[in-house]
DNA sequence: TTCGGGCCTGACGTAACGTCAGGGTCAAGC
DNA sequence: GCTTGACCCTGACGTTACGTCAGGCCCGAA
Protein backbone atom coordinates (compact mmCIF):
# COMPACT_ATOMS: atom_id res chain seq x y z
CA UNK A 1 0.00 0.00 0.00
CA UNK A 2 3.09 2.30 0.49
CA UNK A 3 2.85 3.34 -3.07
CA UNK A 4 0.19 2.45 -5.17
CA UNK A 5 0.83 4.05 -8.53
CA UNK A 6 3.88 4.72 -8.48
CA UNK A 7 5.25 1.56 -9.96
CA UNK A 8 2.86 1.35 -13.59
CA UNK A 9 2.80 -1.80 -15.47
CA UNK A 10 3.85 -1.86 -19.01
CA UNK A 11 2.57 -4.32 -21.82
CA UNK A 12 5.03 -6.31 -24.09
CA UNK A 13 5.48 -3.51 -26.63
CA UNK A 14 5.36 -0.06 -24.91
CA UNK A 15 8.08 -1.79 -22.31
CA UNK A 16 10.06 -2.71 -25.60
CA UNK A 17 10.30 0.53 -27.45
CA UNK A 18 10.66 1.80 -23.66
CA UNK A 19 14.08 0.08 -23.34
CA UNK A 20 14.58 0.11 -27.22
CA UNK A 21 14.44 -3.94 -27.90
CA UNK A 22 12.40 -5.54 -29.98
CA UNK A 23 9.30 -7.32 -29.14
CA UNK A 24 10.56 -10.56 -29.99
CA UNK A 25 13.67 -9.94 -28.14
CA UNK A 26 11.72 -10.22 -24.93
CA UNK A 27 9.37 -13.01 -25.76
CA UNK A 28 12.65 -14.38 -26.49
CA UNK A 29 14.89 -13.50 -22.33
CA UNK A 30 10.88 -14.88 -21.33
CA UNK A 31 11.35 -18.60 -22.95
CA UNK A 32 15.35 -18.39 -21.41
CA UNK A 33 13.70 -17.47 -18.27
CA UNK A 34 16.25 -14.52 -18.69
CA UNK A 35 13.37 -11.84 -17.94
CA UNK A 36 10.09 -13.14 -16.72
CA UNK A 37 7.67 -10.67 -16.18
CA UNK A 38 4.30 -11.14 -14.56
CA UNK A 39 1.32 -11.93 -16.13
CA UNK A 40 -2.81 -11.25 -16.34
CA UNK A 41 -5.12 -13.73 -16.42
CA UNK A 42 -5.62 -13.57 -20.10
CA UNK A 43 -1.87 -14.36 -20.45
CA UNK A 44 -0.54 -11.11 -21.07
CA UNK A 45 2.91 -10.11 -19.97
CA UNK A 46 3.57 -7.41 -17.52
CA UNK A 47 6.51 -5.49 -17.00
CA UNK A 48 7.55 -3.52 -14.29
CA UNK A 49 10.47 -1.21 -12.92
CA UNK A 50 12.41 -4.14 -11.53
CA UNK A 51 12.21 -5.51 -14.91
CA UNK A 52 13.23 -2.88 -16.75
CA UNK A 53 16.78 -2.62 -14.44
CA UNK A 54 17.05 -6.76 -15.02
CA UNK A 55 16.91 -5.61 -18.73
CA UNK A 56 19.28 -2.62 -18.58
CA UNK A 57 21.88 -5.10 -16.96
CA UNK A 58 20.92 -8.00 -19.57
CA UNK A 59 21.59 -5.38 -22.89
CA UNK A 60 24.70 -4.04 -21.14
CA UNK A 61 26.51 -7.31 -20.70
CA UNK A 62 25.24 -8.11 -24.00
CA UNK A 63 27.01 -5.00 -25.10
CA UNK A 64 30.43 -6.40 -23.71
CA UNK A 65 29.64 -9.35 -25.89
CA UNK A 66 28.71 -12.05 -23.29
CA UNK A 67 26.09 -14.89 -24.72
CA UNK A 68 22.40 -14.85 -23.31
CA UNK A 69 23.65 -18.11 -21.56
CA UNK A 70 26.22 -16.55 -19.66
CA UNK A 71 24.36 -13.52 -18.56
CA UNK A 72 22.30 -15.86 -17.52
CA UNK A 73 24.51 -17.58 -14.95
CA UNK A 74 25.80 -14.54 -13.65
CA UNK A 75 22.82 -12.77 -12.75
CA UNK A 76 21.38 -16.09 -10.97
CA UNK A 77 24.47 -16.57 -8.78
CA UNK A 78 24.40 -13.00 -7.23
CA UNK A 79 28.03 -13.85 -6.27
CA UNK A 80 31.03 -11.79 -6.77
CA UNK A 81 31.67 -13.49 -9.85
CA UNK A 82 31.17 -10.94 -12.15
CA UNK A 83 34.18 -8.93 -12.37
CA UNK A 84 36.33 -11.99 -12.95
CA UNK A 85 34.10 -13.00 -15.96
CA UNK A 86 34.47 -8.90 -16.98
CA UNK A 87 38.13 -9.92 -16.63
CA UNK A 88 37.64 -12.81 -18.65
CA UNK A 89 35.75 -10.71 -21.87
CA UNK A 90 38.30 -8.23 -21.80
CA UNK A 91 40.37 -10.71 -23.31
CA UNK A 92 38.56 -12.14 -25.41
CA UNK A 93 37.58 -8.76 -26.48
CA UNK A 94 41.31 -7.91 -27.23
CA UNK A 95 41.65 -10.74 -28.82
CA UNK A 96 39.16 -10.48 -31.41
CA UNK A 97 40.12 -6.68 -31.90
CA UNK A 98 43.53 -7.73 -32.90
CA UNK A 99 42.10 -10.23 -35.14
CA UNK A 100 40.42 -7.64 -36.82
CA UNK A 101 43.34 -5.17 -36.63
CA UNK A 102 44.50 -8.16 -38.90
CA UNK A 103 42.15 -8.48 -40.96
CA UNK A 104 41.98 -4.74 -41.80
CA UNK A 105 45.63 -3.96 -42.04
CA UNK A 106 45.39 -7.01 -44.63
CA UNK A 107 42.53 -4.97 -46.52
CA UNK A 108 44.72 -1.60 -46.49
CA UNK A 109 47.99 -3.41 -47.32
CA UNK A 110 46.47 -4.92 -50.38
CA UNK A 111 44.57 -1.89 -51.45
CA UNK A 112 47.39 0.63 -51.50
CA UNK A 113 49.56 -2.14 -53.42
CA UNK A 114 47.21 -2.44 -56.03
CA UNK A 115 46.94 0.74 -57.04
CA UNK A 116 49.42 1.27 -59.45
CA UNK A 117 47.17 -0.01 -62.52
CA UNK A 118 44.08 -1.84 -62.39
CA UNK A 119 44.97 -5.39 -61.52
CA UNK A 120 43.06 -8.61 -62.07
CA UNK A 121 41.08 -9.84 -59.11
CA UNK A 122 42.93 -13.16 -58.72
CA UNK A 123 46.23 -10.84 -58.53
CA UNK A 124 44.55 -8.79 -56.15
CA UNK A 125 43.82 -12.17 -53.71
CA UNK A 126 47.15 -13.49 -54.00
CA UNK A 127 48.19 -10.39 -52.52
CA UNK A 128 45.59 -10.49 -49.56
CA UNK A 129 46.73 -14.23 -49.04
CA UNK A 130 50.56 -13.33 -49.15
CA UNK A 131 49.97 -10.49 -46.53
CA UNK A 132 47.79 -12.43 -44.07
CA UNK A 133 50.25 -15.80 -44.10
CA UNK A 134 52.88 -13.06 -43.39
CA UNK A 135 51.14 -11.72 -40.37
CA UNK A 136 49.90 -15.10 -39.43
CA UNK A 137 53.76 -16.42 -38.89
CA UNK A 138 54.61 -13.79 -36.39
CA UNK A 139 51.17 -13.99 -34.70
CA UNK A 140 50.26 -17.05 -32.84
CA UNK A 141 53.19 -17.46 -30.97
CA UNK A 142 52.13 -14.34 -29.00
CA UNK A 143 49.32 -16.02 -27.15
CA UNK A 144 50.89 -17.83 -24.04
CA UNK A 145 54.72 -16.69 -24.61
CA UNK A 146 57.36 -14.68 -23.43
CA UNK A 147 58.99 -12.84 -26.14
CA UNK A 148 62.29 -14.91 -25.32
CA UNK A 149 60.23 -18.09 -25.25
CA UNK A 150 59.08 -16.89 -28.90
CA UNK A 151 62.53 -17.23 -30.39
CA UNK A 152 63.21 -21.34 -29.18
CA UNK A 153 59.87 -21.78 -30.77
CA UNK A 154 60.91 -20.58 -33.60
CA UNK A 155 64.05 -22.42 -33.63
CA UNK A 156 62.53 -25.31 -32.68
CA UNK A 157 59.64 -25.31 -35.23
CA UNK A 158 62.81 -25.16 -38.40
CA UNK A 159 63.60 -28.35 -36.49
CA UNK A 160 60.65 -30.33 -36.54
CA UNK A 161 60.53 -32.07 -39.67
CA UNK A 162 56.33 -32.72 -40.99
CA UNK A 163 57.08 -36.51 -40.48
CA UNK A 164 58.10 -35.88 -37.03
CA UNK A 165 55.02 -33.59 -36.17
CA UNK A 166 52.77 -36.65 -37.38
CA UNK A 167 54.50 -38.93 -35.13
CA UNK A 168 53.99 -36.91 -31.84
CA UNK A 169 50.64 -35.92 -32.70
CA UNK A 170 49.72 -39.21 -33.12
CA UNK A 171 51.50 -40.54 -29.80
CA UNK A 172 49.40 -37.86 -28.18
CA UNK A 173 46.41 -38.43 -29.20
CA UNK A 174 47.09 -42.15 -28.59
CA UNK A 175 48.44 -41.45 -24.74
CA UNK A 176 45.39 -39.20 -24.29
CA UNK A 177 43.02 -41.31 -25.26
CA UNK A 178 44.60 -44.36 -22.92
CA UNK A 179 44.73 -41.53 -20.13
CA UNK A 180 41.02 -41.49 -20.12
CA UNK A 181 40.74 -45.55 -19.76
CA UNK A 182 42.23 -44.76 -16.65
CA UNK A 183 40.40 -42.35 -15.35
CA UNK A 184 39.33 -43.48 -11.79
CA UNK A 185 42.33 -44.65 -10.99
CA UNK A 186 44.29 -44.03 -8.34
CA UNK A 187 47.14 -40.88 -9.10
CA UNK A 188 50.60 -43.04 -7.58
CA UNK A 189 48.93 -46.65 -9.00
CA UNK A 190 51.67 -48.35 -11.17
CA UNK A 191 49.24 -47.92 -14.33
CA UNK A 192 49.08 -44.22 -13.94
CA UNK A 193 52.36 -43.83 -12.93
CA UNK A 194 53.39 -45.32 -16.00
CA UNK A 195 51.21 -42.81 -18.19
CA UNK A 196 52.42 -40.19 -16.19
CA UNK A 197 56.01 -41.51 -17.36
CA UNK A 198 55.14 -41.76 -20.48
CA UNK A 199 53.69 -38.09 -20.65
CA UNK A 200 56.92 -36.68 -19.44
CA UNK A 201 58.70 -38.10 -21.79
CA UNK A 202 55.98 -36.52 -24.64
CA UNK A 203 55.96 -32.95 -23.04
CA UNK A 204 59.46 -32.92 -23.20
CA UNK A 205 60.08 -34.30 -27.01
CA UNK A 206 57.54 -31.48 -27.79
CA UNK A 207 59.06 -28.62 -25.80
CA UNK A 208 62.67 -29.45 -26.05
CA UNK A 209 63.03 -29.20 -22.95
CA UNK A 210 62.26 -26.10 -22.86
CA UNK A 211 60.78 -24.77 -19.42
CA UNK A 212 59.67 -21.71 -20.64
CA UNK A 213 56.80 -23.39 -23.14
CA UNK A 214 56.35 -25.76 -20.80
CA UNK A 215 55.70 -23.71 -18.29
CA UNK A 216 52.80 -21.46 -21.49
CA UNK A 217 51.24 -25.03 -21.66
CA UNK A 218 50.64 -25.17 -18.07
CA UNK A 219 49.34 -21.53 -17.29
CA UNK A 220 46.69 -22.23 -20.22
CA UNK A 221 45.47 -24.84 -18.52
CA UNK A 222 45.25 -24.29 -14.95
CA UNK A 223 43.39 -21.01 -15.94
CA UNK A 224 40.12 -23.12 -16.40
CA UNK A 225 39.82 -23.90 -12.89
CA UNK A 226 39.11 -20.61 -11.51
CA UNK A 227 36.46 -19.44 -14.23
CA UNK A 228 33.25 -17.82 -13.55
CA UNK A 229 29.97 -19.72 -13.91
CA UNK A 230 28.86 -19.75 -17.84
CA UNK A 231 32.23 -20.17 -19.00
CA UNK A 232 33.38 -23.20 -18.48
CA UNK A 233 32.43 -24.52 -22.02
CA UNK A 234 32.87 -21.89 -23.79
CA UNK A 235 35.60 -22.86 -26.77
CA UNK A 236 36.04 -26.42 -25.11
CA UNK A 237 39.78 -26.87 -25.20
CA UNK A 238 41.68 -29.86 -27.15
CA UNK A 239 42.36 -32.11 -23.91
CA UNK A 240 39.93 -33.35 -21.18
CA UNK A 241 40.60 -31.12 -17.81
CA UNK A 242 39.83 -34.36 -16.20
CA UNK A 243 43.24 -36.33 -17.69
CA UNK A 244 45.05 -33.24 -17.06
CA UNK A 245 44.36 -32.68 -12.96
CA UNK A 246 44.83 -36.59 -13.36
CA UNK A 247 48.57 -36.35 -14.82
CA UNK A 248 49.03 -33.51 -12.61
CA UNK A 249 48.30 -35.48 -9.65
CA UNK A 250 50.58 -37.82 -11.25
CA UNK A 251 53.58 -36.11 -12.03
CA UNK A 252 53.72 -34.13 -8.49
CA UNK A 253 53.73 -37.98 -6.81
CA UNK A 254 55.73 -38.98 -8.89
CA UNK A 255 58.37 -35.95 -8.41
CA UNK A 256 58.06 -36.19 -4.83
CA UNK A 257 58.65 -39.81 -4.48
CA UNK A 258 61.98 -39.61 -6.74
CA UNK A 259 63.65 -37.93 -3.97
CA UNK B 1 49.27 -35.76 -71.53
CA UNK B 2 51.49 -32.79 -70.83
CA UNK B 3 52.26 -33.91 -67.25
CA UNK B 4 50.49 -36.64 -66.36
CA UNK B 5 51.88 -37.09 -62.37
CA UNK B 6 52.31 -33.46 -61.42
CA UNK B 7 48.92 -33.02 -60.23
CA UNK B 8 48.28 -35.18 -57.48
CA UNK B 9 44.73 -35.67 -56.18
CA UNK B 10 43.96 -35.81 -52.74
CA UNK B 11 41.02 -37.51 -50.66
CA UNK B 12 39.33 -35.72 -48.05
CA UNK B 13 40.85 -35.85 -45.02
CA UNK B 14 44.32 -35.23 -46.15
CA UNK B 15 42.76 -32.32 -48.58
CA UNK B 16 41.49 -31.05 -45.21
CA UNK B 17 44.92 -30.97 -43.27
CA UNK B 18 47.01 -29.88 -46.27
CA UNK B 19 44.93 -26.41 -46.27
CA UNK B 20 44.30 -26.60 -42.41
CA UNK B 21 40.60 -26.58 -42.36
CA UNK B 22 38.29 -29.47 -41.02
CA UNK B 23 36.64 -31.98 -43.09
CA UNK B 24 33.20 -30.46 -42.68
CA UNK B 25 34.22 -27.65 -44.03
CA UNK B 26 35.04 -29.17 -47.02
CA UNK B 27 31.72 -30.82 -47.21
CA UNK B 28 29.77 -27.84 -46.66
CA UNK B 29 31.76 -25.84 -49.22
CA UNK B 30 30.75 -28.94 -51.78
CA UNK B 31 26.82 -28.21 -51.05
CA UNK B 32 27.18 -24.68 -50.80
CA UNK B 33 28.40 -25.40 -54.96
CA UNK B 34 31.68 -22.79 -53.61
CA UNK B 35 34.35 -25.81 -53.89
CA UNK B 36 33.13 -28.81 -55.30
CA UNK B 37 35.84 -31.31 -56.23
CA UNK B 38 35.84 -34.43 -58.55
CA UNK B 39 34.38 -37.62 -57.48
CA UNK B 40 35.42 -41.62 -57.91
CA UNK B 41 33.08 -43.80 -59.37
CA UNK B 42 32.03 -44.60 -55.24
CA UNK B 43 31.26 -41.07 -54.95
CA UNK B 44 34.69 -40.18 -52.75
CA UNK B 45 35.80 -36.53 -53.11
CA UNK B 46 39.40 -35.56 -55.00
CA UNK B 47 40.91 -32.65 -54.64
CA UNK B 48 43.60 -30.75 -57.05
CA UNK B 49 45.69 -28.03 -56.92
CA UNK B 50 42.96 -25.82 -58.60
CA UNK B 51 40.87 -26.94 -55.66
CA UNK B 52 43.91 -25.74 -53.00
CA UNK B 53 43.72 -22.37 -54.32
CA UNK B 54 40.50 -21.55 -54.84
CA UNK B 55 40.05 -22.96 -51.02
CA UNK B 56 43.20 -20.22 -50.34
CA UNK B 57 41.04 -17.59 -51.83
CA UNK B 58 38.18 -18.92 -49.57
CA UNK B 59 39.82 -19.24 -46.30
CA UNK B 60 41.58 -15.48 -46.86
CA UNK B 61 37.90 -13.88 -47.90
CA UNK B 62 36.62 -15.51 -44.83
CA UNK B 63 39.45 -13.85 -42.62
CA UNK B 64 38.65 -10.92 -44.21
CA UNK B 65 35.43 -11.40 -42.51
CA UNK B 66 33.17 -11.91 -45.79
CA UNK B 67 30.18 -14.28 -45.53
CA UNK B 68 30.45 -17.36 -47.62
CA UNK B 69 27.32 -16.07 -50.09
CA UNK B 70 29.71 -13.31 -50.59
CA UNK B 71 32.62 -15.29 -51.16
CA UNK B 72 30.80 -17.46 -53.56
CA UNK B 73 29.53 -14.11 -55.54
CA UNK B 74 32.78 -12.66 -55.45
CA UNK B 75 34.47 -15.60 -57.13
CA UNK B 76 32.08 -16.71 -59.27
CA UNK B 77 31.29 -13.31 -61.35
CA UNK B 78 35.07 -12.63 -62.01
CA UNK B 79 34.04 -9.02 -62.56
CA UNK B 80 36.19 -6.31 -61.15
CA UNK B 81 34.22 -6.60 -57.53
CA UNK B 82 36.30 -7.31 -55.95
CA UNK B 83 38.25 -4.11 -54.78
CA UNK B 84 34.95 -2.51 -54.27
CA UNK B 85 33.90 -5.32 -52.19
CA UNK B 86 37.38 -4.93 -50.15
CA UNK B 87 36.44 -0.97 -49.62
CA UNK B 88 33.10 -1.81 -48.18
CA UNK B 89 34.27 -4.67 -45.76
CA UNK B 90 36.97 -2.34 -44.41
CA UNK B 91 33.99 0.21 -42.98
CA UNK B 92 32.45 -2.90 -41.97
CA UNK B 93 35.25 -4.53 -39.76
CA UNK B 94 36.05 -0.69 -38.79
CA UNK B 95 33.05 0.15 -37.44
CA UNK B 96 32.70 -3.16 -35.67
CA UNK B 97 36.35 -2.65 -34.43
CA UNK B 98 34.98 0.59 -32.72
CA UNK B 99 32.22 -0.91 -31.13
CA UNK B 100 34.29 -3.77 -30.04
CA UNK B 101 37.00 -0.51 -28.84
CA UNK B 102 33.87 1.11 -26.87
CA UNK B 103 32.95 -2.44 -24.98
CA UNK B 104 36.91 -2.87 -24.03
CA UNK B 105 36.82 1.10 -22.82
CA UNK B 106 33.81 -0.02 -20.74
CA UNK B 107 35.27 -2.97 -19.24
CA UNK B 108 38.98 -1.31 -18.24
CA UNK B 109 36.48 1.69 -16.49
CA UNK B 110 34.73 -0.46 -14.38
CA UNK B 111 37.41 -2.10 -13.67
CA UNK B 112 39.63 0.53 -12.80
CA UNK B 113 36.36 2.32 -11.10
CA UNK B 114 36.07 -0.53 -8.63
CA UNK B 115 38.85 -1.12 -7.16
CA UNK B 116 38.76 0.85 -3.89
CA UNK B 117 36.93 -1.76 -1.37
CA UNK B 118 34.99 -4.34 -3.27
CA UNK B 119 31.86 -3.64 -4.38
CA UNK B 120 29.00 -5.72 -4.84
CA UNK B 121 28.10 -7.09 -8.51
CA UNK B 122 24.76 -4.50 -8.61
CA UNK B 123 27.24 -1.88 -8.29
CA UNK B 124 29.75 -2.56 -10.97
CA UNK B 125 26.77 -3.58 -13.28
CA UNK B 126 25.59 0.35 -12.72
CA UNK B 127 29.12 1.76 -13.26
CA UNK B 128 28.96 -0.12 -16.58
CA UNK B 129 25.77 0.87 -17.49
CA UNK B 130 26.66 4.61 -17.10
CA UNK B 131 29.79 3.96 -18.78
CA UNK B 132 28.54 2.39 -21.91
CA UNK B 133 25.44 5.54 -22.04
CA UNK B 134 27.65 8.00 -21.81
CA UNK B 135 29.28 6.77 -25.07
CA UNK B 136 26.25 5.74 -27.35
CA UNK B 137 25.16 9.30 -26.44
CA UNK B 138 28.47 11.07 -28.46
CA UNK B 139 28.64 8.23 -30.80
CA UNK B 140 26.03 7.78 -33.15
CA UNK B 141 26.04 11.22 -34.80
CA UNK B 142 29.44 10.43 -36.14
CA UNK B 143 28.13 8.14 -39.05
CA UNK B 144 27.27 10.09 -42.00
CA UNK B 145 28.13 13.53 -40.89
CA UNK B 146 30.38 16.39 -41.10
CA UNK B 147 31.52 17.73 -37.84
CA UNK B 148 29.85 20.96 -38.68
CA UNK B 149 26.48 18.73 -39.37
CA UNK B 150 26.91 17.18 -35.60
CA UNK B 151 26.60 20.83 -33.77
CA UNK B 152 23.45 21.26 -36.24
CA UNK B 153 22.14 18.37 -35.49
CA UNK B 154 22.55 18.38 -31.59
CA UNK B 155 20.88 21.40 -31.79
CA UNK B 156 17.47 20.55 -33.43
CA UNK B 157 17.97 17.43 -31.11
CA UNK B 158 16.62 19.70 -28.18
CA UNK B 159 14.19 21.04 -30.43
CA UNK B 160 12.74 17.83 -30.90
CA UNK B 161 9.66 16.80 -28.70
CA UNK B 162 8.97 13.19 -28.26
CA UNK B 163 5.66 14.18 -29.66
CA UNK B 164 6.90 15.88 -32.81
CA UNK B 165 9.56 12.86 -33.18
CA UNK B 166 6.40 10.30 -33.23
CA UNK B 167 3.83 12.42 -35.54
CA UNK B 168 6.89 12.37 -38.13
CA UNK B 169 8.21 9.14 -37.38
CA UNK B 170 4.04 7.91 -38.13
CA UNK B 171 4.18 10.39 -40.94
CA UNK B 172 7.17 9.09 -42.44
CA UNK B 173 5.36 5.25 -42.33
CA UNK B 174 2.41 6.25 -44.09
CA UNK B 175 3.99 7.73 -46.98
CA UNK B 176 6.16 5.08 -47.41
CA UNK B 177 3.49 3.21 -47.07
CA UNK B 178 1.67 4.59 -49.88
CA UNK B 179 4.52 5.63 -52.19
CA UNK B 180 4.91 1.36 -52.01
CA UNK B 181 1.48 1.20 -53.81
CA UNK B 182 2.54 4.04 -56.89
CA UNK B 183 5.91 2.12 -57.94
CA UNK B 184 4.67 1.48 -60.94
CA UNK B 185 3.37 5.13 -61.98
CA UNK B 186 4.91 7.53 -64.63
CA UNK B 187 7.33 9.60 -62.39
CA UNK B 188 5.96 12.49 -64.03
CA UNK B 189 2.30 11.63 -63.18
CA UNK B 190 0.39 13.84 -60.92
CA UNK B 191 -0.08 11.02 -58.49
CA UNK B 192 3.88 10.51 -57.52
CA UNK B 193 4.19 14.56 -58.06
CA UNK B 194 1.96 15.07 -54.90
CA UNK B 195 3.86 12.37 -53.35
CA UNK B 196 7.26 14.25 -53.94
CA UNK B 197 5.54 17.09 -52.78
CA UNK B 198 4.70 15.41 -49.30
CA UNK B 199 7.92 14.04 -49.50
CA UNK B 200 9.70 17.52 -49.95
CA UNK B 201 7.79 18.38 -46.79
CA UNK B 202 8.80 15.78 -44.45
CA UNK B 203 12.60 15.95 -45.10
CA UNK B 204 12.53 19.34 -44.43
CA UNK B 205 10.47 19.28 -41.54
CA UNK B 206 13.14 16.15 -40.46
CA UNK B 207 16.53 17.72 -40.95
CA UNK B 208 15.10 21.94 -40.34
CA UNK B 209 15.81 22.35 -43.95
CA UNK B 210 19.61 21.53 -43.46
CA UNK B 211 21.28 21.04 -46.61
CA UNK B 212 24.00 18.78 -44.99
CA UNK B 213 21.90 16.73 -42.97
CA UNK B 214 20.21 15.65 -45.75
CA UNK B 215 23.14 15.01 -47.99
CA UNK B 216 24.11 12.94 -45.76
CA UNK B 217 20.78 10.87 -46.34
CA UNK B 218 20.96 11.12 -49.67
CA UNK B 219 24.68 9.85 -49.93
CA UNK B 220 23.40 6.95 -47.21
CA UNK B 221 21.23 5.89 -50.55
CA UNK B 222 22.90 6.20 -53.00
CA UNK B 223 25.65 4.30 -52.06
CA UNK B 224 23.51 1.21 -52.22
CA UNK B 225 23.39 1.63 -55.54
CA UNK B 226 26.74 0.44 -56.69
CA UNK B 227 27.55 -2.63 -53.81
CA UNK B 228 29.24 -5.02 -55.38
CA UNK B 229 27.36 -8.69 -55.65
CA UNK B 230 26.64 -10.54 -52.30
CA UNK B 231 26.50 -7.36 -50.90
CA UNK B 232 23.00 -6.36 -51.50
CA UNK B 233 20.82 -7.45 -48.85
CA UNK B 234 23.36 -7.40 -46.24
CA UNK B 235 21.41 -5.32 -43.36
CA UNK B 236 18.50 -4.47 -45.13
CA UNK B 237 17.82 -0.68 -44.84
CA UNK B 238 14.86 0.63 -42.99
CA UNK B 239 13.36 2.19 -46.33
CA UNK B 240 12.58 0.31 -50.01
CA UNK B 241 15.19 1.50 -52.58
CA UNK B 242 12.52 1.17 -54.98
CA UNK B 243 10.51 3.78 -53.29
CA UNK B 244 14.23 6.01 -53.06
CA UNK B 245 14.60 6.02 -56.16
CA UNK B 246 10.46 6.55 -57.85
CA UNK B 247 11.42 9.43 -55.49
CA UNK B 248 14.63 11.25 -56.50
CA UNK B 249 13.09 11.02 -59.84
CA UNK B 250 10.15 12.30 -59.08
CA UNK B 251 11.83 15.64 -57.13
CA UNK B 252 14.16 15.96 -60.08
CA UNK B 253 11.36 15.96 -62.54
CA UNK B 254 9.82 18.60 -60.08
CA UNK B 255 12.01 20.68 -60.03
CA UNK B 256 13.47 20.71 -63.83
CA UNK B 257 9.63 21.79 -64.06
CA UNK B 258 9.63 24.42 -61.76
CA UNK B 259 11.76 26.87 -63.63
C1' DT C 1 -21.62 -5.44 -30.74
C1' DT C 2 -18.14 -4.87 -33.69
C1' DC C 3 -13.72 -3.55 -35.26
C1' DG C 4 -8.87 -2.33 -35.29
C1' DG C 5 -4.85 -3.07 -32.84
C1' DG C 6 -2.25 -5.68 -29.63
C1' DC C 7 -1.08 -10.07 -27.52
C1' DC C 8 -0.29 -15.08 -27.42
C1' DT C 9 2.12 -19.46 -28.84
C1' DG C 10 4.22 -22.32 -32.12
C1' DA C 11 7.35 -23.07 -35.83
C1' DC C 12 10.56 -22.28 -39.48
C1' DG C 13 14.77 -19.47 -41.15
C1' DT C 14 19.48 -17.63 -40.52
C1' DA C 15 25.53 -18.79 -40.69
C1' DA C 16 28.94 -21.95 -40.64
C1' DC C 17 29.86 -25.56 -39.52
C1' DG C 18 30.20 -29.66 -35.15
C1' DT C 19 28.74 -33.95 -34.12
C1' DC C 20 26.70 -38.17 -34.34
C1' DA C 21 24.40 -42.18 -36.90
C1' DG C 22 23.95 -45.63 -40.26
C1' DG C 23 26.09 -47.55 -43.93
C1' DG C 24 29.50 -48.11 -48.18
C1' DT C 25 34.74 -48.50 -49.92
C1' DC C 26 39.48 -49.62 -50.06
C1' DA C 27 43.96 -51.59 -49.28
C1' DA C 28 46.37 -54.84 -46.56
C1' DG C 29 47.10 -59.03 -44.22
C1' DC C 30 45.72 -63.89 -43.41
C1' DG D 1 38.70 -64.93 -50.83
C1' DC D 2 37.76 -62.81 -46.70
C1' DT D 3 38.20 -59.95 -42.81
C1' DT D 4 39.76 -55.87 -40.75
C1' DG D 5 40.62 -51.07 -39.76
C1' DA D 6 40.78 -46.72 -41.66
C1' DC D 7 38.45 -43.68 -44.40
C1' DC D 8 34.45 -42.09 -47.14
C1' DC D 9 29.50 -40.94 -47.95
C1' DT D 10 24.89 -38.73 -46.91
C1' DG D 11 21.41 -37.22 -43.88
C1' DA D 12 19.94 -34.85 -39.87
C1' DC D 13 19.92 -32.46 -35.60
C1' DG D 14 22.39 -28.82 -32.46
C1' DT D 15 24.24 -24.15 -31.90
C1' DT D 16 23.06 -18.31 -31.20
C1' DA D 17 19.79 -14.66 -30.81
C1' DC D 18 16.53 -13.51 -32.39
C1' DG D 19 13.28 -12.19 -37.38
C1' DT D 20 9.28 -13.34 -39.49
C1' DC D 21 5.10 -15.28 -40.46
C1' DA D 22 0.64 -17.81 -39.20
C1' DG D 23 -3.40 -18.88 -36.72
C1' DG D 24 -6.08 -17.44 -33.07
C1' DC D 25 -7.40 -14.89 -28.48
C1' DC D 26 -8.19 -10.31 -25.91
C1' DC D 27 -9.26 -5.45 -25.15
C1' DG D 28 -10.95 -0.81 -25.41
C1' DA D 29 -13.51 2.47 -28.07
C1' DA D 30 -17.34 3.80 -31.03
Amino acid sequence: MRNGSANRMYRTQEFAELASVTVRALHHYDRLDLLKPRRTDAGYRLYGVRDLERLEQIVALKFLGLSLKQIKALLEREKLELSAALRMQRKVLEQRRSLLDRAIRAIREAESAVKPGRQTDAAVLKKIIEVIEMQDNTDWMLKYHTPEARQKVEARRQLWSPELQERVSKQWAGLMAEVETALGEDPAGPRVQALAERWIKLVEEFTGGDQEIAAGVRRLYADQANWPAGFQQQAKPFMNPEVWTLMQKAIAIRKASAT
